[in-house]
DNA sequence: ACTAATTTGTAAAGCGCCATGACGAAATAG
DNA sequence: CTATTTCGTCATGGCGCTTTACAAATTAGT
């Protein structure tokens, strides 16, 4: 018999619903809801049978659940075992529905998803928004969101919440920008300007790219570490299926961690920090190249191209990437690493020096590093679908038809 | 109305106690428990206006936990305010005893604390482990450890539980320590060589400082980095009050965090890890010092007689712990940095260079740098208090009169 | 001193939620 | 065509918290 060092929180402390038998009941038609949402299409034995309850309470759970949109009652399975076949079940697909957005540097996105995952619909706006006053952004970002809920709503859906994933720093509120170097905002309260009759919330682009990982990913674990590079580098921490925010909600500036210590000067005001090494503009310099449009994409090119400085330029960015992973993987033991954003499209030349650094310098079985196949869907796919997870955390207050119950910021 | 970007975990999974009838009360005996620990002393009504439930509801979680002996009945208390005044309660000082134990490499140490958290019986046995084999090690473990018990059972005191608190890597399951360099241990489960009639568990020892930090000290914030140096320098990071244990459990090796990729070859195959720049090795090598006996006291007495060797040595050091800090800090946003162990003894000449360092290296405002009280004893108590606070969450099992519940080896 | 007001702890009744056990319905196996 | 198995539901019951009421013990006010 052994005995864990300590369970995460102390009970009774953080609870997200209190322990009462209302708390209770909210909670297990939560169960149901994941449940039948990662089975697809469930019977009601089935779901009691995994569960643990009986399928009489399970019954009563579902008739709720059906009564306020939240589940679907497809009929009479195909039976091929001994028995009465069970009343196929499902996620709603005419129920609530998260809007996902993006703020890009140079694109606006939304699109909105049911609660089955589906993306039932989306809407792109192209041109650059640098340099430009946060106003207008906004308000053609909320057009975007108008349009996109008016052709939600003709497939009877209606919006749960709106998320909006932006490229910076967003406080543990998550509601205001505190910076977005690329986007030139500084403490933009998004709540008032983006003014929407449902609930909003802020992220940053890279946290919401590295929950679409652990919710859409195949295979991906509970505890990893998600790597994203647009601009600068971030990176996500997940910590048993959940986001890893940090005290002020900074967690994950991967793009300063030292890689030398006395290596070139940064403005963030420390020295050698992995951006000069591994960020867009200092590869970009390295391969020979100056800015300009799709730099990316040009880096991608031309590597597969065979151009040797670029190459030489994707090697030693590996590397440094290497050395930087080597000190979280070290802190932080996660079962992988993936690579995402603009990582993931040039992944085929970042990897093969990345490993080597992160082999070499760690002992025992190395952390294995698995590159996304969302690429830059992530960040637009994470924020709606974070909204539909709120529904399914909690489907009781959808239940009385108000919005998903949202505190402040996450605690984890 | 803002939305969390999610919450920690989905509800229905990983959770500690079911969702019935049965444990919802268990978990409100703990929050019960947990109240009247922090306050010392509470009334039933007091105890049911800070955990929302009723004081007839509270009223017979208190009886069941008096007659399970986790809780006692002092009397009436003194009434400063109008109306009747209530009975005190307070965490029983005799019922169950956490038996914490330390295989040190120059040391063997147990302790028992109540549930109120006083040591009431300790024991201590000096001379070196290192290079002895594990079974007369053991032995004179379990000798401590049946003496301990014995004067903790004439306290009117029975033992919940062991938790030994090793030098080394511990396998998830809180059971195996996977090597101990320093005690040249290897895939030793220590379940079968120690056997106690009474639940056992396992933990490195930097981990347990961490706890005691946590749950010890004044002003420990729920979210920080403690780092802690014996032999090999150790991290512990605690998220949200729970201890970041990573997929096999070996999340918090700071020591081998690259500092300078191209610096001197580490044993772990790595170059130029923390370890080679402020590990004790290091340092006294630097110091000009050689091996012998408590290295650390004569680095504190050389420095604090203002030996400029040791300065220098300990400066650089801290510089050193200072960058990897800084790639710690910023990829985990702890609210603070806490230096145990050894640390704690030199952090007079290690603070400034690492403060330094920090403060550079980081944008914003610095994450403030603390020095533990705890010292040396921070891992024996914290072992001893993991048991207390297993019983404290989930008093339901003492209750019963069986053993605290103890499942594999934490979640988080 | 005596009354009014306030607060505590407990007891009885009530309600919500899940478990238990029984039943009809719908399939397969022989 | 019958026996068996499984599904969904209903009635009943247990358990846990809330509500309501009340006695006990204190302070405040006259």
């Amino acid at each position: 018999m052994t005995a864990p060092l300590h369970k995460a929180r102390p009970a009774g402390a953080g609870r997200a619903l209190p322990d009462t038998q209302q708390g209770m009941r909210r909670r297990n038609l939560a169960r149901v809801m994941h449940t039948v949402s990662a089975a697809g299409t469930l019977s009601r034995a089935a779901v009691a049978s995994r569960i643990g309850l009986t399928r009489a309470a399970v019954s009563t759970l579902v008739e709720e659940l059906i009564r306020t949109g939240l589940l679907e009652e497809l009929g009479p399975e195909r039976p091929g075992r001994v028995g009465r076949p069970g009343s196929a079940l499902a996620v709603s697909g005419r129920g609530p529905a998260g809007i996902g957005a993006e703020v890009g540097v140079d694109h606006l996105a939304v699109c909105a998803v049911d609660l089955r995952g589906e993306v039932r619909s989306t809407a792109t706006r192209h041109g650059t928004n640098r340099g430009r006053a946060v106003q207008p952004v906004v308000d053609e970002l909320r057009e975007l969101v108008r349009g996109v809920v008016a052709e939600a709503e003709r497939a009877g859906l209606w919006p749960a919440g709106l998320a909006v994933a932006v490229p910076g720093l967003v406080a543990r509120d998550a509601r205001t920008v505190v910076r977005a170097p690329n986007l030139d905002w500084r403490d933009t309260d998004l709540t008032g300007l983006l003014d929407v009759p449902f609930p909003l919330s802020v992220g940053n682009e890279a946290n919401f790219g590295a929950l679409a990982e652990l919710w859409l990913g195949e295979g991906t674990p509970r505890d990893f570490l998600h790597v994203s590079a647009e601009i600068g580098i971030g990176a996500a921490v997940v910590v048993d299926g959940g986001l890893l925010h940090g005290t002020r909600g900074f967690a994950g500036e991967l793009g300063h961690v030292p890689v030398r210590p006395d290596g070139p000067e940064c403005p963030c005001g420390s020295r050698g920090c992995l951006e000069q090494y591994a960020g867009e503009e200092a590869v970009l310099r390295a391969a020979g190249l100056g800015p300009g449009a799709d730099r990316v994409g040009l880096l991608a090119e031309r590597a597969a191209a065979g151009d040797a400085d670029v190459r030489r330029a994707l090697r030693d960015a590996g590397t440094a990437l290497g050395v930087a992973l080597t000190g979280a993987v070290n802190l932080l033991d996660p079962e992988s690493v993936v690579l995402g954003g603009a990582l993931a499209a040039l992944a085929p030349w970042l990897l093969p020096s990345l490993e080597s650094e992160l082999d070499r310098r760690t002992a025992g079985p190395a952390c294995p590093v698995a590159v996304s196949r969302l690429g830059s869907e992530g960040p637009l796919l994470g924020a709606a679908h974070s909204v539909v997870r709120a529904v399914l955390d909690d489907p009781g207050v959808v239940a009385e038809r108000g919005e998903p119950r949202m505190g402040p910021g996450s605690s984890l």
